[in-house]
DNA sequence: ATTTTTCATTTGTATATACAAATGTGTATT
DNA sequence: AATACACATTTGTATATACAAATGAAAAAT
């Protein structure tokens, strides 16, 4: 199951060597492509591992990714576009979110006294208890891969995929 | 708008920092916590970009991705199980992704004889011509990001994911 | 030959992602 | 003060992701 991931990298550098031929640049093109793909590949293997350590925690990745911004604020109420903001998938619906969270008790809404138009959310004791009791399971996921790698390859590693991305 | 991705990056890391206080291990966990948000956004980045090139030629990611899988397969049927197999995203649903290329009419679809469980799929000249007019696209796409490195700098890249990856 | 098991695909349900339009509120313009 | 504009959020629709259950066909077991 988790070996098709190399299936679909093999696949996808096979089926376009030829297009290589066509067009020649500084850097060759199966390169190029070896690399997105590799990222691609390397984010969905943690996403997978991160999603099978919160399920038992009735939290979906984006749910958690909200907590742990509301946890952030140590207190002071966020708004929505604030929230929207700050996750990773910007065009997510962050309104039928917290309505989940709300349901799950884990945040509470309310109107800004200031500014009508703005609702403050702030992240419950209970809330707070899961993260808690999450914490460690994170960290184990984090260290769990960098672990593989020495301090200086993972800085070195950062550094690539900034100027790669930058 | 894209400027958001830094946000989160900082904004996760930040809230997390105590935490590593608590816990003493051979990886600094604010490094560990850094390594895995900048794959993450590296990809999104990239994910970003691709649908942006993608969306004047009314495909999806996976769809695109499904119709590259059948090209490189120059002819031979594929049937559902195989292509779901090579799929980046693994549980996607592939009648429905497929049901969807078939309105296009990208892709036919036949019972294979050999075996009344399976079903053929097939990519059609529409779907070859689209493919073709996007190569060059995607070609673009990947040597934006990859000329930024040099080749030495690419290939280190993809071995330190591997390495941290496996 | 019939039953059971496995395989390939489809269907259903819940959530997530992506984008556009609608609603209601505050601010600026005249 | 009335109108126009910008802001914050909600709602709607289409597609994607994730998983479980259902369907139907082939292979294996008895």
């Amino acid at each position: 199951m988790k070996n098709s991931y190399t299936f679909v990298y093999t696949n996808l550098v096979i089926e376009t060597m030829k297009i290589e031929d066509e067009i020649k640049s500084t850097i060759p093109i199966d390169i190029a492509k070896k690399v997105l793909l590799n990222i691609s590949f390397t984010k969905n293997v943690l996403h997978d591992n991160f999603q099978e350590l919160i399920k038992p925690y009735d939290l979906s990745g984006e749910q958690y990714n909200v907590l742990r911004i509301l946890r952030g604020q140590k207190g002071k109420p966020v708004n929505m576009c604030d929230i929207q903001e700050r996750m990773i998938a910007k065009n997510s619906n962050t309104t039928r979110l917290i309505d989940k969270l709300l349901l799950k008790q884990m945040v509470t809404r309310s109107e800004c006294p200031a500014n009508r138009r703005k609702i403050e959310i702030l992240i419950t004791q209970k809330g707070l208890d899961v993260l808690a009791e999450l914490d460690p399971v994170i960290i184990q996921h984090e260290k769990f891969f960098a672990n593989k790698l020495t301090i200086e390859e993972l800085e070195q590693l950062n550094n690539l995929l900034e100027k790669y991305r930058n």
